[in-house]
DNA sequence: TTGAAAATTCATCATTTCTTCATATTCAGA
DNA sequence: TCTGAATATGAAGAAATGATGAATTTTCAA
């Protein structure tokens, strides 16, 4: 699946392609509208993330351009929440999501799984951790074909440590990409460690999570 | 990864170095194009940071030499805003990317980046120290595949010691790096000592660290 | 609206890690 | 070789951290 990810702010643009990429979606990048809209007039994608703030550009233009230059593609919008959210979804933009930002990385991947599967027919899209098969399209666990029964929570770290095989995820990190937040500096609390422990128990019901770390004074890890 | 930063103006050339320290790439400078040369012929880097504009020697003539020296390094070519000629050429040549000055450093680092994703492959950030391999992305340590279990102040001593490779780090700078805090002026304990000989403990028990030595007066340094 | 599931908060405990301190050892210069 | 300052070391108390069970709040679907 080819990205295309328009997308001015580069640092974030950075984080979609290093998250998509390792849920092998195939992505590229465009910084400006002109930048964009060269590489729709080559290229044809199959999914095209575009937000509407771009500074040289104005963004609904560009999505008529890119719909006419490329029909088959899945169109996703992103744009900073607040008073613009419910004039653009009000519009019929013709856009197959909407995403306010911020958003969680996980969020913006189950979206685009959903769509890929309901416009392209993609079924399968598994990762594997330790004995458990992570299904990104339909968001379900098993191991060894025996289903792993997890709140939605309990799915997004799994899948992003799973993700991010063996690197030491921090609590900021886990919160801000599966929550979606910013944390505030008075960020005191244990949730996710509770998340980590419920999540710990039940892969152990099923095989052993020897795996998942928790790496003192910094965070939790897959070691795979 | 080990970067080459060739650049006369030293002020900004030490900028860099410690932006791109701090982002894990292993700084070394080169202030005249005949330095420069020699580095190249010397060592090998992933990265060759290289500013046309110096003083004794023509820019793409030093790029044709450090390619053929180092065909496998990322190029990056930095130059003075404006000078279209010389980024055509530069790309012409293979520079794998063209910065124009004044640049800021999270856009080099962000380059830096992607450039090290797509050429490199993914994420696999270890440097060596001794017979120790450091996974400073994973944040572990081990020894010819065998794991070695350090603490975090262990862990953030040995890591900023080994990229600040053959340097002598003060106490001072230590503290203040791994701490993060200033010592204030009537400092005095010797808790940073304490965990260097728990350092040296643990890793002895897998390798010779003679390379891990004290420099009486000064501070600590590797000497790899 | 209501009830069950999920998410979060809270208090407590065991454990690891950090720091301090007292003492021993090493080293460089006289 | 001697001497004082710097560093190494062992041990112990202090502090930080994470696991856990349970209580409370929130969410969401019926």
């Amino acid at each position: 699946m080819n990205v295309l990810i328009i997308e001015d702010e580069k640092s974030l643009a950075e984080e979609v392609v290093i998250y998509l990429s390792s849920a092998h979606y195939l992505c590229e990048t465009a910084f400006t509208g002109r930048e964009a809209s060269e590489k729709i007039s080559v290229n044809l994608y199959d999914f095209v993330l575009l937000d509407l703030g771009l500074p040289d550009y104005e963004g609904l233009d560009l999505l008529k351009e890119a719909k006419k230059q490329n029909h088959e593609a899945a169109f996703i919008i992103i744009t900073a929440r607040g008073a613009l959210e419910d004039k653009i979804k009000g519009l019929d933009l013709g856009a197959d999501d909407y995403l306010p930002k911020p958003f969680a990385l996980p969020e913006l991947l189950s979206r685009m799984n959903a769509i890929a599967r309901r416009k392209f027919g993609v079924s399968t899209n598994t990762l594997s951790a330790g004995r458990f098969q992570i299904d990104m399209f339909a968001r379900t666990v098993s191991c060894e074909g025996q289903a792993v029964s997890l709140t939605k929570k309990e799915f997004d770290l799994l899948l992003y440590l799973a993700i991010n095989k063996n690197k030491v995820m921090t609590r900021m990190q886990l919160y801000e990409h599966i929550w979606g937040n910013e944390l505030d500096d008075n960020y005191d609390s244990n949730f996710i460690d509770v998340h980590m422990k419920n999540l710990r128990k039940k892969l152990s019901q099923h095989a052993a999570v020897d795996w998942l770390e928790t790496v003192r004074g910094v965070g939790y890890r897959t070691n795979l």
